[in-house]
DNA sequence: AAGACACTCAACCGCACCTGG
DNA sequence: TCCAGGTGCGGTTGAGTGTCT
C-alpha cells in the first residue's frame, strides 16, 4: 500500500521551533484543542506538518510536562521497567507522570544504558560520587550556619536539598557545574527562559515568578523549585565567600 | 588557543496500528 | 472485508555544547 507522505514537503518548515511558533501552537491548542493534528497547522497558521506539531506539543509544550533532571527514583524505575518491558518507551513513560517517551529514551541512551551494561564502570561512578560528595561537604563546611543566613522564608531552600541522596548522577553533575560557574551568568540565562515560560504560563495560569521565587507557590514544579534553590543558594554562597 | 572528540537532546523519519467509511 | 487517512511509537540524526589534548 502506497501511503501519501505525512506532509507535503513543499514550503513546510523543519528544524528547531521558534518562540513565535511555540506561542502560536500553544494559543491554538488552548483555544481549540488538538482533535486533528493533520489539520491543526493549517488552521493555526503554522508552516509545519501535523506530526511535527504533535511532537512539539507532547514532548515540550504540554503544561503537565515535568522538566529538569531525573531523580534517582525515576532512574531506578526506568531501569526496572526497561528490564521488564524492553524498549517500550511509551509504556515506561505512562508510569512516570510528567515524563515523555522521548525524554526517557534519551536518558536511557545517554546515562542508564551505560550504567546497566557496563557495571565495571560503576567503580568510576562511585569515585566520582565520592569526589562530588566531598566537594559538597567542603562547601557546606565553608557555609554559614542556618542562623547566620536569614532565609526570609525560603523554607525548603537548604543545603540538605543539595546533599540529598535522592539526586541522580546527572543532578550531581549539574550541581558541581553550577558550583564552579558564575551564578550571575546562570541566572541571566534562567531569566531569559523565564521570560518565555512566564508568557506562556500567564496565558493559562496565575503563576507568578516573584511569588515562586519566594517558594510560596505550591503548584511550582519540583525541578523549578530545585533550580531556584540552587540559584538562590549559589548567590548566598558567593556573597558569603566574598564577605569572608 | 584551537582543533578534535564526546555527549546531549530536540526533532525527524518511517513503520505499524487503529479507526471509520 | 478492504482501504485510506490519522496517530503513536521507536530508531536515528544532527546541531549545539562541553571536554580533552
Amino acid at each position: 500500500m502506497v501511503r501519501t507522505p505525512c506532509c507535503e514537503k513543499m514550503g513546510l518548515k523543519k528544524g528547531p521551533w521558534t518562540r513565535e511558533e511555540d506561542r502560536i501552537l500553544i494559543n491554538y491548542i488552548n483555544s481549540y484543542g488538538h482533535e486533528n493534528w493533520r489539520a491543526l497547522p493549517r488552521l493555526a497558521g503554522l508552516l509545519r506538518c501535523g506530526k511535527s506539531c504533535r511532537l512539539r506539543w507532547t514532548n515540550y509544550l504540554k503544561p503537565d510536562i515535568k522538566r529538569g533532571n531525573f531523580s534517582r527514583e525515576e532512574e531506578q524505575i526506568i531501569i526496572e521497567l526497561h528490564a521488564a518491558l524492553g524498549n517500550r518507551w511509551s509504556a515506561i513513560a505512562a508510569r512516570l507522570p510528567g515524563r515523555t517517551d522521548n525524554e526517557i529514551k534519551n536518558v536511557w541512551h545517554t546515562h542508564l544504558k551505560k550504567r546497566v551494561n557496563e557495571p565495571e564502570k560503576l567503580r568510576g561512578v562511585s569515585d566520582f560520587q565520592q569526589k562530588t560528595s566531598r566537594l559538597k561537604e567542603e562547601d557546606v563546611e565553608s557555609l554559614p550556619s542556618s542562623s547566620e543566613i536569614n532565609h526570609g522564608g525560603h523554607g525548603q531552600t537548604s543545603y540538605s536539598q543539595l546533599n540529598s541522596p535522592q539526586h541522580s548522577y546527572s543532578e550531581i553533575s549539574s550541581i558541581v557545574t553550577i558550583d564552579k560557574c558564575d551564578f550571575q551568568a546562570v541566572k541571566k540565562i534562567q531569566e531569559a527562559d523565564e521570560d518565555f515560560w512566564s508568557e506562556i504560563f500567564s496565558s493559562e495560569t496565575t503563576c507568578d515568578f516573584t511569588t515562586m521565587e519566594r517558594g510560596y507557590n505550591s503548584s511550582m514544579h519540583d525541578d523549578m523549585q530545585f533550580w531556584f534553590s540552587v540559584l538562590t543558594r549559589g548567590e548566598e554562597l558567593s556573597e558569603f565567600r566574598a564577605t569572608k
